[in-house]
DNA sequence: TGTCATGATTGTGT
DNA sequence: ACACAATCATGACA
């Protein structure tokens, strides 16, 4: 008998490898926290005898395929702690894959652990932070006893920051600075409503993208909106004449909803009223 | 931990 | 294509 790829005898041969669901509980290493990260016997299959590059290309191809149960049986069936081991070790698949398996059998541990000590390039970063995210969620998620809304997303990603190991540490930054703010109220009071034109020069002006200043004008007319809204809900009961005064003569004409309560809003009564 | 302000994204209607 | 509402993401404060 022949076999034409690594993958092809590990299949041939799975049958002599353990089948962890069957009765079994394959939580290798990964039932408590203290648990070494690897329970894996030493040579489980000894007749198996792959090449590092045959052992990473396995794990590509079954990670692949989706069929996590075998891509586990293989990685147990893989010998540890010996010196021919290594060069298997090094193997950013196998890592990953070793990763992947620990991510979907709830082994969150061994999954962080994993991420946390090996170097993975670029192109697996994406699936890799999403396991660790997802990972923390789940017990972010058992610990409360109720699903994790934005915001408590928010806080598990700031408690549990991404390991430089799988994130290049580019950061985002989240708030204007002020002159540039200053600019675009400035801006907004004049016209709500910027041309391409406008939007590019503001653009220029505050170095912001003109996407970027089309969002400012964007959120700013919603919120308008919204405070004018609220507004008007808690002027009902005062009269219609104290909740249009607030509105003023000079309302913008061409705005879509007729009732555009320019810069009348919580957050921004420092500059506008 | 709840809440608010604010920048970004998404889906929908015109 | 554009404006909109709803929502998410992030940072800050109480």
């Amino acid at each position: 008998m022949v076999f034409r790829s690594p993958l092809e005898l590990f299949s041939a041969s799975r049958l002599l490898l353990p089948h962890f669901t069957d009765g079994g509980t394959f939580q290798s290493g990964s039932c408590s926290p203290e648990e070494p990260v690897s329970t894996f016997p030493p040579f489980a299959f000894p007749g198996l005898c792959f090449s590092a590059a045959q052992v990473a290309s396995v794990c590509e191809t079954l990670e692949e395929t989706g069929d996590i149960e075998r891509l586990a049986r293989f990685l147990w069936s893989l010998p540890v702690a010996t010196g021919a081991c290594d060069s298997i070790s090094e193997q950013e698949s196998v890592q990953r894959a070793r990763a992947v398996v620990a991510y979907h059998t709830g082994s969150f541990r061994e999954l962080y652990h994993i991420l946390e000590t090996h170097r993975f390039t670029r192109a697996s970063h994406g699936k890799l932070q999403a396991m660790w995210l997802e990972a923390h969620y789940r017990e972010a998620e058992k610990l409360r006893g109720r699903p994790l809304g934005p915001v408590d997303k928010y806080r598990v990603r700031k408690k549990f920051p991404l390991p430089r190991t799988i994130w290049d540490g580019e950061q985002k930054t989240h708030c204007f600075k002020e002159r540039t703010r200053g600019l675009l109220r400035e801006w907004y009071l004049q016209d709500p409503y910027p041309n391409p034109g406008k939007k590019r020069e503001l653009a220029h002006a505050t170095g912001l993208t003109p996407t970027q200043v089309g969002n400012w004008f964007k959120n700013r007319r919603q919120r308008d909106r919204a405070a004018a809204a609220k507004n008007r809900l808690q002027n009902h009961g005062m009269g219609r004449e104290g909740a249009r005064s607030l509105s003023g003569p000079d309302c913008s004409p061409d705005s879509p909803d007729g009732d555009a309560l320019l810069s009348v809003t919580d957050s921004d009564s420092d500059f506008d009223v």
